[in-house]
DNA sequence: TACCGGACTTAGGAACTGCTCT
DNA sequence: AGAGCAGTTCCTAAGTCCGGTA
């Protein structure tokens, strides 16, 4: 049982298409829309200018659930035969007047969006759970649109139709008012975490609407994910010599699922699940094929596509225990095709339920968190000649650890299209700076007061006094300026080694937000610094934790 | 064991905001 | 003061894990 009781005012739909007039010609033939068709036709057009438009599977698919909308003798049409023009002009127009608007009306624009979202939030996304006031995460309803997945996804370009009212089951408590509206189901379930729900029309899977991070029995949920690591850590040399000894075992069946969980041990990889044929081909541990491997003399390479088709590159050096590893693997893809399995009938379940009859509770994600915090506590153990350096450096080299589990994690991103622009800027500003001397004209005082001539005592002091007063401010301004330098040089030094890593994700999912609080303290520099306000909220779980860092960083 | 589907966590990129530098 | 862009939040897809049923 997850609650008592549990009060909401339900979700909230996106509003209506307003229609543009959009006009569309097939084959040259002037066919009119329903609002649903228009709706279609707009979103499309505001597509035109992303890949997405040049990609022949998304038009095609995009294509045939418009087809489906229109009169029967539409219904073969290819993209081709659609002339999208007018919608195209209406979206440049609006574009246009977007771009064209004053200061001043976007400023209004900007505060009225505010006003309005902070009037549903009031409404909608607050929740009483067992008497307690918490905030909601998602509470509207996913707008219709066009489908965009991520890699080859199959469906990419299909239409997402409207939710509505009567799709959406909301999760009440049995003393709660049941909101206003045309509900498909109301529920009781205090065994789930979710407010309300309804099935995907297009990808038929179920969508939800959750409590924020910030409510209790989240933050009480994030808490036990880290106590799991923890236990984890506690326990990994005993889990390391069972697989070892199990990736020898005489059983196949065994020595696979150990090899498995090698890997998963060594390489933070994620398990793999069965997957749909009709999402994209992406793969984890247990579902790797031999096309995805390559065994040389004395290392194991790994070149695959994972979550969200994030390309997973990775060369593994076979040294002590890697060396059975890399035998067994040796041997499992010996007499099998490129596209065959390479641990054929091992699932996620037979991984979950190894590792949890070493480790109750344990599972193949854990070893990610595990991983990903082991990194970062390590990291920040061995550099830690830092306490005299300044702010900057500090949470600069904070950020290097956070890479670290990045890196472990393969939290890739696409690099900004911007990216070399921006860091070739960042580098000349670097330059100028180095160039400029803010100091000068206190220098050219200085001389002047120098040679003040003084006679009297009075004169003398005053004198003495004008040049200790510079002095002072010169020191200021040199400090200053290359504060700022020194700010700019750690700023380009990370973009450079960031550039392809997104340090967000583990930062919000993986490090364990103790490791960091115990360190800033250790160390003297601001924990918020390193977390948004956002995250800070997310683990305000911490702040009630007693964390040292000489006790963390005992093992 | 095979398969299905529900519940919950993790994920990258788009959209937006607000801060810094000129 | 205003432009430009870095940092942050939003969005929702795509995973993991597990219970249930045949």
């Amino acid at each position: 049982m997850k609650w008592k009781t549990l009060q909401h005012n339900g979700i909230l739909f996106p509003p209506a298409y307003e229609a543009h007039g959009i006009k569309i010609k097939i084959k040259g033939e002037n066919v009119d829309l329903n609002l649903n068709q228009e709706e279609m036709a707009y979103q499309w057009a505001k597509k035109k200018d992303t890949p997405y438009a040049q990609d022949k599977v998304f038009q095609k698919n995009f294509t045939e659930d418009f087809a489906k909308t229109l009169p029967a003798k539409f219904k073969n049409i290819s993209y081709q035969d659609i002339d999208f023009s007018h919608a195209y002009k209406i979206v440049d127009k609006e574009k246009d007047l977007r771009e064209m608007m004053t200061k001043e009306e976007k400023k209004a624009l900007a505060l009225k969006r505010k006003e309005l979202r902070e009037k549903l939030v009031q409404k909608y996304g607050k929740a009483i759970m067992d008497g307690k006031e918490v905030d909601v995460a998602n509470y509207m309803a996913e707008p219709p649109g066009i489908f965009i997945g991520r890699g080859d996804h199959p469906l990419r370009g299909r239409w997402k139709p409207r939710v509505t009212a009567k799709d959406v089951t909301l999760n009440l408590g049995k003393e709660a008012k049941v909101p206003e509206g045309n509900w498909g189901k109301i529920v009781h379930d205090n065994d789930s975490m979710w407010l309300a729900g309804w099935t995907d029309y297009l990808t038929e899977k179920r969508k939800y609407v959750w409590l924020a991070d910030t409510a209790g029995l989240k933050q009480d949920r994030d808490k036990a994910k880290y106590e799991k690591a923890v236990k984890l850590s506690k326990e990994i040399e005993k889990i390391k010599e069972r697989i070892v000894k199990d990736m020898k075992s005489k059983d196949p069946k065994i020595s696979r699922i150990a090899t498995v969980c090698y890997l998963i041990y060594r390489t933070a990889m994620r398990v793999g699940d069965e997957k749909d044929p009709d999402e994209a081909d992406t793969v984890g541990a247990t579902t790797l094929r031999k096309e995805h491997i390559n065994i040389t003399e004395n290392t194991i390479e790994f070149d695959f596509l994972g979550k969200d088709s994030v390309r997973w590159q990775e060369t593994v050096k076979a040294e002590g225990n890697d060396k059975q590893f890399q035998e067994n693997l040796k041997k499992l893809i010996q007499n099998k095709k490129p596209k065959d399995e390479i641990f054929e009938d091992i699932t996620s379940r037979h991984v979950n339920a190894y590792y949890s009859s070493i480790v109750s509770g344990l599972t193949a994600k854990v070893f990610r968190t595990y991983l990903a915090t082991t990194m970062v506590k390590n990291y920040l153990k061995e550099h830690d000649n830092i306490k005299g350096k300044t702010p900057n450096e500090k949470l600069y080299h904070a950020k290097l650890a956070n890479l670290e589990a990045a890196i472990m994690c393969n939290h890739k991103r696409t690099i900004p299209k911007t990216y070399e622009d921006a860091l070739q800027k960042k580098r000349d500003t670097l330059k100028n700076i180095a160039k400029e001397q803010p100091w000068k004209k206190t220098m050219d005082a200085l001389k002047k007061a120098e040679a003040m001539e003084a006679k009297t005592d009075a004169q003398k002091k005053n004198k003495a006094k004008k040049i200790k007063t510079l002095n002072e401010q010169i020191k200021k301004q040199k400090e200053k300026h290359s504060e700022r330098a020194e700010k700019l040089q750690l700023q380009i030094d990370l973009s450079e080694k960031t550039k392809d890593y997104n340090l967000g994700t583990s930062l919000r999912n993986y490090i364990d937000p103790r490791i960091f609080k115990a360190w800033t303290n250790e160390v003297g520099v601001e924990w918020e610094k390193l977390y948004t306000a956002a995250l800070q909220k997310k683990f305000l779980w911490v702040q009630n934790e007693k964390v040292l860092w000489s006790e963390l960083a005992k093992n």
